[in-house]
DNA sequence: CACGAGACCTGTTCGC
DNA sequence: TGCGAACAGGTCTCGT
């Protein structure tokens, strides 16, 4: 569910002093309470229990999909999947009605993992790479290059869409922002990424920054019935649009299946190559 | 290496 | 109105 974009806003939330609740960083960990065993991947809940108690948060940070926080001794990583959500509230609130994980803190604050579909998962490990460690470039990092991209897309040869959606590839990036991407950059889902031009490389790269910063800066998105209070999701050019007007050319959108994902695009601006027999 | 199918889950919406 | 089917922002594993 969350991609980089809403995942970014939830780090953003935690790390401010709101009127809701105060900063994150600096709060003490008091307890864990594990509702959902196989949310807690590793280690067991015993061994975290120990490993957490008494240890002050120092920082938090999105990497890809993932939030991570580091403790004075060990990081814990979170991975909202599908339907995850993470929430610094008062003990006296009352607990969403999916919590699956929850970190006591001092001060009567807690840190609720919340997620409907239970495919979230929590790691505490001593080093992040242990989980963060295969996950390809952060797309909004200066240091990926239109140069550096256009290599990365021809060192595969596979369909555009199903690249993006692989976080060892580019991390971050889901099925609402790769559908906007491409439709902005004029590529065609089934589009080989060995023969892109550099070129179009570098207006797919610029597409994809483009609609993640503009996710970003509209909060996320907020879908049905899991909302996160963004309004990006007003403002999508193709996502769920299935036969309403391209953006920019007016021709009716297309919903196709690709790699078992949901698709849309304009049939009008992502125009198929034509494959020669070589 | 690339790709498709199946698993893991619950809640909402669709279609008859 | 009711009820099963289809579908949902993700990722992993297995077989071809």
């Amino acid at each position: 569910m969350p991609e980089l974009p809403e995942v970014e806003t939830i780090a953003r939330r935690l790390r401010e002093d709101s009127p809701d609740h105060p900063p994150l960083l600096g709060r003490t960990v008091e307890g864990l309470d594990v509702r959902w065993p196989k949310t807690l991947a590793k280690p067991s809940r015993q061994e975290a229990l120990i490993t957490l108690a008494g240890q002050k948060i120092i920082a938090l940070d999105r990497r890809g999909k993932f939030l991570q926080i580091n403790l004075q001794q060990g990081t814990l990583i979170f991975h909202l999947r599908m339907s995850g959500d993470l929430a610094l509230q008062s003990e006296r609130a009352e607990l969403p009605a999916h919590a699956r994980l929850i970190l006591a803190l001092d001060s009567g604050w807690r840190l609720v993992f919340n997620d409907p579909r239970k495919f979230g998962r929590v790691w505490l490990v001593d080093d992040p790479k242990e989980i963060l460690g295969a996950l390809g470039p952060e797309p909004l990092d200066a240091q990926l290059t239109p140069e550096r991209f256009y290599e990365m897309l021809h060192r595969r040869s596979r369909h555009l869409k199903p690249l993006l959606l692989d976080q060892h590839f580019l991390a971050g990036i889901g099925n609402i922002y790769s559908d906007e991407a491409l439709n902005l950059a004029g590529l065609h889902p089934l589009e080989n990424s060995a023969r892109l031009t550099y070129a179009r490389a570098e207006i797919l790269l610029n597409a994809i920054r483009a609609v993640l910063q503009e996710g970003i800066a509209r909060n996320g998105s907020s879908i049905d019935w899991v909302y996160r209070g963004g309004d990006f999701q007003n403002h999508f050019r193709v996502y769920g649009r299935t036969g309403e007007p391209c953006p920019k050319c007016q021709t009716p959108i297309e919903h196709i299946t690709v790699g078992q994902r949901s698709t849309h695009f304009c049939p009008n601006c992502q125009k198929l190559e034509v494959t020669d027999e070589m």
